[in-house]
DNA sequence: ATCGTCTTTTTGTGATCACATACAACCATG
DNA sequence: CATGGTTGTATGTGATCACAAAAAGACGAT
């Protein structure tokens, strides 16, 4: 559940029964609510005040604020995984970062965000900043279900344009640079999202 | 429950048993659960692998993260909330800081924590950013244990230094001087709990 | 056709229960 | 006295139920 929300395979307003939930997963109504509480404290599921519980529709001055999370965050964990990051991950950077134009091209909505996020946190995770890298993932889940909506209308024609900056500065071990790829990657993508 | 640990009033590594706790609030088993796992998913609480719940202990490493955490939220909403500052706003961060200056003196660990986070809070909502202050929030609840378990151990005699430096920057309308008494009053006070 | 009212269905909440497992105390053996 | 196995208690888990409230649908009046 929390990865299909993640990946903005809901979209934003997706009414949830918790019966309904649980005959999904094949369990009873206690699990299922112990699942719907738990995304709710994290803020990827909204409980209306009957107890009605939906998928998160942000308001633009919601959606600065997490992109302004993003930009202080993100810079901070790529700063960190610089001095870890040797040869091998920047492939996987790679690798992963041509499927993601693959996932462009078949206009695949959800396999490019969940593309690009498991982009960063590939590189997060040298990081070695498990607190921090937790509170970025609460970010992107209540971002999913809004940037699934966006993805699936806009036509992405562009591979990302700042991934590339970001292996490069990676590659030259260029800690100020990095800092800027990142901030730039993450703003960008989220401008689009405040119509 | 969340006041309770963020005010530092649980050691760390307390156990909790959720038959304990429907008894100590009047309720039953399921809401007791409920309660626990939203706790667990902001990472006030760690669900042991056997389901059995305690207070989270945490290691130098994550203390550091949290405490990095701090130093790049809280600058930014006090940031934010300097335009909107007023001499009101002002006169109530005094007010407070003169309370912090009794709980030390009556050496009442709980009530310097809670009051403490008061002041921060009270700025910060003038940011008029819930989210990031939310992210905060859970920041603090994580270091709240923690938190009680040192302010408990060592003597605290000199009131808060920095306070007064945000409230003069505050005044002066001079922002890098506010990010930077409020990113040195988070990280001062932090320093201490790695040892 | 539209609006308001009433009935029916759906839904969340909290409680209780049976069960499996983990923890703790205890006892026997070395 | 220490140690390992055994029994008993406590605990979390998932399921089910009764209840209240809310949403949805039906129906009649204007």
């Amino acid at each position: 559940m929390r990865i299909r929300i993640m990946h903005g395979e809901l979209k934003p307003r997706t009414a949830l029964t918790l019966r309904g939930l649980g005959r999904e997963y094949g369990v009873s109504m206690t699990p299922a609510r112990e699942a719907v509480r738990r995304l709710a404290a994290e803020g990827a599921l909204t409980l209306s005040n009957t107890g009605r519980v939906t998928t998160a529709d942000l308001t633009n001055e919601r959606i600065e604020e997490l992109a302004a999370l993003r930009a202080l965050l993100e810079p901070e964990l790529a700063s960190r995984a610089l001095p870890r990051a040797h040869i091998a991950l920047i492939d996987r950077l790679q690798l992963i970062n041509s499927s993601i134009a693959q996932a462009i091209d078949s206009q695949d909505s959800v396999g490019y965000i969940s593309r690009n996020l498991e982009f960063h946190r590939t590189l997060y995770l040298r990081a070695q900043a498990p607190a921090i890298l937790a509170m970025t993932e609460t970010v992107w889940l209540q971002l999913g279900p809004t940037m699934g909506a966006l993805y699936g209308r806009l036509r992405r024609t562009e591979p990302p344009r700042n991934h590339r900056l970001i292996i490069a500065a990676l590659r030259a071990g260029d800690e100020p640079g990095l800092r800027l790829a990142v901030r730039t990657d993450v703003t960008q993508g989220l401008k689009l999202l405040t119509n």
